[in-house]
DNA sequence: GCTAGATGTTGCCGCTACGTCAACTTCAAG
DNA sequence: CTTGAAGTTGACGTAGCGGCAACATCTAGC
């Protein structure tokens, strides 16, 4: 028994057109084209379109379907299938991310009540250094960092918002009056500096350094930080450097 | 200060591609355009972008990026973000339970070494009328009958798989007989028919009877249940109607 | 002043999985 | 013979850019 592409398409619910494109990709080719043109289904290519809807509606691209399809090996289908139970967890877990960033904006949002909106999205000190970030410690590291930021009370978003340009403002001040980077008040603000930086991952003495030494290497941060004033990012630099070694463990 | 396109696109760690794609689409103009063509940005798109890269993060499509900036109205914002974040809870539901799909299915091939493809796929009874369903009865409903397969045993699967079958056999074998509806061993048959359908949901004695009406009302279950034989789903439907008032509540 | 290399520009095609016309042709029924 | 239903083949549109090609411009070194 011949089906029509009518008849195929309600019966599997989906379009004439899904079917026609099916066809056109070569991944579901009617049993019989007539000469005038028209496309004729058998049993077998209903089991074929059965399929191939079940593996599509399991999240698959259609090239992947066409491949599962096609190498009838019932271990490839179990890789490609595990493979992308691993691609659909991970996207979950993203949305679950998301879904709590989102979250957090809603009531940063709610409670900032007079900030503009500017202040609210500055707020969030998106740093743009995400991106290479991800590269330099992966995925994993900024993740966490991001896993971290969730915890948060209000007065460690506080901080986290206002923490660093108060360090860097305080820092100017102190450089200008010529206080030495060994000093307690010095000190005092780089704890502040710490802490801000614990807010999004715990360095170690020699990674906090290290982190001192990048704003020193990086015209980025040199820039946003010292405002074209090579000095006081030295001065910063130097400032961690004391309070890594005679406060943080190895 | 301006800076170039390359210089943003390092800073922010987009590409200057998609700088440009910005600007083509009105997203984010640049603060001038030199006449030989080049585009330069100032302090406010630097600001305008780091807006435009979180909310588009936060995985608002480019668009509603565009309205939110532009609306600088609080409020609104708030209402598209919880919009936003309602559609993300249902994605990640979504993918959950497309990840408890995926997972039945290798267990499936696994388990079923000996059995074809076919006889695997088959086992699916993926139905052709979840599109229609979803439009009956909406998609809270068909999702709510996917979330109930999630607590099937395997006992269940099997019974949903050939429970149907079972039924249709069995009650094309009692009518060539000359049953009667109301007989014992025609009760017992659609005993088993509900509670198959109560895999998927559990029909009330009046919804139960509008299943057996439906059967015989569509055409396409007409073929699939009777294959032809129009007196057997009527048959079926009365064998329906005398359990629900018999044995089912109001 | 010349040339190479970096950096910029404007198109345009490609990607997914079809939806949605448009413009025709064909088929069954009255 | 007409009409309406059902079929066909294009072709464009979608979101968000990536990746060409072909060309223009800028900067540095010789």
């Amino acid at each position: 028994m011949a089906w029509s592409i009518a008849q195929v398409a309600r019966s599997s619910g989906v379009t004439s057109r899904t079917l026609r494109h099916y066809h056109s990709i070569g991944l579901l080719v009617p049993a019989r084209v007539a000469p005038n043109g028209r496309r004729y289904y058998e049993q077998e290519q209903l089991l074929r379109l059965q399929q191939i809807l079940l593996l599509r509606d399991l999240g698959l691209s259609l090239d992947v379907v066409g491949e599962v399809i096609a190498h009838r090996d019932e271990q490839d289908a179990i890789k490609v299938l595990a493979k992308h139970k691993e691609w659909l967890v991970k996207e979950q877990l993203r949305l679950g991310r998301l879904v709590q960033t989102v979250d957090a904006t809603i009531d940063n949002l709610k409670r900032g009540g007079e900030m503009s909106p500017e202040k609210v999205f500055e707020g969030f000190e998106r740093n743009p250094y995400e991106a290479e970030a991800r590269e330099r410690w992966g995925d994993e590291a900024v993740d966490a960092s991001y896993q971290r930021m969730r915890g948060w009370t209000e007065a460690d978003a506080e901080k986290a918002r206002t923490g660093y340009v108060r360090v860097h403002e305080g820092l100017a001040a102190l450089k200008a009056e010529g206080v030495a980077v060994t000093e307690l008040s010095v000190q005092e603000l780089i704890q502040l500096h710490y802490e801000v930086t614990c807010l999004f991952w715990t360095p170690t003495r020699e990674a906090y350094k290290g982190l001192g030494q990048m704003y020193v290497d990086d015209e980025r941060f040199r820039q946003n930080i010292g405002s074209g004033d090579d000095a006081l990012v030295e001065y910063l630099r130097d400032a961690m450097t004391v309070y890594a070694d005679t406060k943080l463990d190895g």
